[in-house]
DNA sequence: GTGAAAGCGCTAACAG
DNA sequence: CTGTTAGCGCTTTCAC
C-alpha cells in the first residue's frame, strides 16, 4: 500500500505537501510538484478513499435499497440513478433486499420486511451514506417505512404510505390515454382492454387512462369489452378469445405478456395482427421489439425515474426544501407495426 | 452524530471501554457493560464503518464490476455474488461500466474498455476491495484485461485470454447434449438446430452438444437440418421456415427468443407444439415459461455463477493457492411441455 | 476492570 | 513555498 507518507519520504517533503500537490492545491515549487506526481504515479499510489472520508465528514455516497434487484424493472432504475451520480461524481452502494426470492408476492408478513429494511438503513447510515433511493418492484403503497432515518430518502417505483416522502413513479394514466387515443385515432371504435388483477394500482390508473381516452372522443364505455387477467400470458390468450368473439378490432392489453397471448390466439386464428386486428401492449418489455409483427406498446421511463430519484435526492442532502409530492414520469409511446387501421372505419 | 468518545462521556468512561463493550470484548463490570449498552441504544449510536476499517485496515468487501447491469443476465449473477457475501459476512461496492447502452455490442473498441475498466478497478482499489469479481455481459474471451490489479480477480460470464485468472461460465455444451438426448429419448431422429451467429462461442458449444447426442446415439449429423440465426424472434420464425420443410420432427433452438419464433410459425401454420412437432429453446427467460405450451428450456445457473465466483475469491483472499482454471457450471433441464413424443417413431 | 496513548491515511489550519 | 500539529472515529496494546 502506498500511502502519502511513503511519497513524502521519497521526496523528502512533508506529507501535507504531498496532500497538497495531490489535490492540486497548489503550494509547492514547480519542481517539487513535478517529482511528488511523478513518485506518486510510480509507486502506483491509489488514495485511501475510507481515510479521505473520514477525515472529510462526508462520504459523497447514495445507498439504493432495492426490494429485488432479479426484478425486470430495477437494474434500469439503478443504472439510472449509478449514472446521475457518475456524472455528478457521486457514488453509489447497492443493498438488495431480495424480497421477491425470498416471499414472491407476499407481502403481508410486514414484519420481517420491517425488520429487513431497518437493517439495511442502518447499514446504510454506518456507511455515513448522505441520502437514500428505496426501489420498489412494482408500483404500490408501502406500509412499512424505515423506522429511524437520519439522511433523506426517496421512493423510486413505489410510493410511502402517508406521504411524509417524496417518490418518483411513472404516469400510467397518461400513457393509456395516449395509447387508447392513438387506437381511436386510426379509426377503431371498439376497443378491447385486458386488465391486470383490479387490485393492481397499474390496472386502476391504466383502465382511468383508458377511459378518459373514450369520453374524450365521445364512445361510449362498454364494461363488457374489459376483461381482467393476471399479467401472464395464457390470461392473455383467454381474454382474447372472449374479446374477439365481441367483435372488438383493437386490444389494447395492459402488459406485453397478455399482449403475446393475444398474439397467440389470433395466430391460432389466423387473424393477421396490424390489418385484421390491432394490439397493443404496456411495458416495453424484450419480447415486444421481437415479435412479428412488433408490437406497439408503452415504454416505461425506469433510467429516468433513477436519475430523477438523484436529482432530488442530492437537492434534498443540499438542504433545498424537500417536498413529498409524488413525481409522476411521462411514458413513450412506442408505435410499431401492431396497430393498424380499423378495418371497417364505417361504424 | 453518535460517536464512542459521546458515549464515553455519558457512561463517564473511557472510549476503550465503550469499544472494548460494544464489541462484545468484555472487559468491564457487568453493570458499567448494561449501561454503556443502554446508553448506546438510546443515543441511536451507529458505528461508523469507514473509521473502523481504517483502523482495522481491511474493509470486508469484494467489488463487481459488470460490464452493464441492465443486460439480462447480469442481475441474477449479481444477486448471487451478494447473497453469497451476505452469507459470509463480506460486502460489496458495484460498478457498472455501462458498455451495453454506450457501445453495444461494439467490442472493437478496446482501447475505451481498457480505459474504462481501469479506472474502474483503479476505484475499487481506492475503496480498498480485498477482491474483484467482473461479469460480462456474455460469454466470450475478453481482450481487455485490467493493466494494473494488486487484488484477486475472477472472471464470471465470460474468460480473458490467456487464461492467467479464474473465470466461472456454465457448460453450454453438456446442456445442449442433454437436450438433444432428450429429444431422442423420445423418438426424434431428425432433429433440426436453430444457431446463433457462427462467431458466437454459445454457438459453437451448443453445437458440438448437438452433435455429440447425435453422435453418441448413432444419428448421422445432417448439416442441412442446421440454420443460422442471429438470435432475434424473426430470424427464428426464417429458420424454421426451412427446417420444418425438411421434415423435422423436433427443432433445437439455440435461445428462446428464436424458440418463439418456431412458436410463432407453427401457429401459423396449425402446427400443434409438442405433438406434431417439438420445441426446445435455451435461457429459460421470461417468456419461455409463458407461452403455451411452455417451453421446455435450459436454466443458466446465474446465481450459482455469483457465488461460486464470491467462494472462489474469498478462497484467493484467504490466500490459498488460486488456480487458473474455468469452471463451467452445469445448466439444469426444464422439461416443459413443447417436447412430445416423434409422431412417426419408424425411421 | 479500566484508561492513556498511539496510530490507521488523510487534510486543514497555522507557523515559519 | 513548506512543515508541524492536530484530529476525523475507532481499536489495540500496555500500564495501572
Amino acid at each position: 500500500m502506498t500511502t502519502i507518507k511513503k511519497i513524502a519520504e521519497c521526496t523528502h517533503v512533508s506529507a501535507a505537501t504531498v496532500s497538497n500537490v495531490l489535490n492540486g492545491k497548489g503550494g509547492a515549487s514547480e519542481a517539487k510538484a513535478r517529482e511528488i506526481l511523478e513518485t506518486a504515479q510510480r509507486m502506483h499510489y491509489t488514495p485511501n478513499l475510507l481515510a479521505k472520508r473520514l477525515k472529510n465528514q462526508q462520504s459523497n455516497t447514495i445507498g439504493i435499497i432495492t426490494e429485488d434487484l432479479t426484478v425486470f424493472n430495477t437494474p434500469e432504475i439503478v443504472d439510472g440513478v449509478d449514472a446521475a451520480c457518475e456524472a455528478m461524481g457521486m457514488e453509489i452502494i447497492l443493498g438488495n433486499m431480495r424480497l421477491y426470492k425470498r416471499y414472491h408476492n407476499d407481502f403481508t408478513d410486514t414484519q420481517k420486511h420491517q425488520q429487513l429494511l431497518d437493517k439495511m438503513v442502518e447499514h446504510m447510515l454506518s456507511h455515513q451514506v448522505e441520502g437514500i433511493v428505496y426501489v420498489g418492484y412494482h408500483c404500490r403503497k408501502l406500509v412499512y417505512l424505515p423506522t429511524r432515518i437520519t439522511v433523506p430518502i426517496i421512493y423510486a417505483y413505489c410510493y410511502p404510505k402517508g406521504q411524509k416522502y417524496p417518490a418518483v413513479i411513472y404516469d400510467d394514466e397518461n400513457a393509456a390515454y395516449n395509447l387508447t387515443t392513438l387506437m381511436i385515432q386510426k379509426g377503431h371504435q371498439k376497443i378491447g382492454a385486458i386488465c391486470g388483477p383490479l387490485d393492481s394500482f397499474h390496472t386502476l390508473e391504466r383502465l382511468k387512462g383508458y377511459q378518459r381516452a373514450l369520453f374524450e372522443n365521445g364512445i361510449l364505455f362498454n364494461p363488457g369489452l374489459v376483461q381482467y387477467g393476471d399479467w401472464t400470458r395464457s390470461s392473455g390468450v383467454a381474454a382474447a378469445e372472449v374479446l374477439i368473439q365481441t367483435g372488438v378490432t383493437a386490444v389494447f392489453a395492459f402488459n406485453d405478456e397478455m399482449a403475446c397471448g393475444v398474439y397467440e390466439y389470433c395466430a391460432r386464428h389466423t387473424l393477421k395482427i396490424g390489418t385484421d386486428i390491432s394490439v397493443a401492449g404496456f411495458d416495453n418489455r424484450d419480447v415486444s421489439a421481437d415479435c412479428t409483427p412488433s408490437l406497439t406498446t408503452v415504454n416505461l421511463p425506469l433510467e429516468e425515474i433513477g436519475q430523477t430519484c438523484t436529482r432530488l435526492l442530492t437537492e434534498a442532502i443540499g438542504e433545498k426544501p424537500v417536498d413529498t409530492e409524488i413525481t409522476r414520469l411521462p411514458c413513450t409511446l412506442l408505435e410499431r407495426e401492431s396497430i393498424g387501421p380499423c378495418p371497417n372505419p364505417a361504424k
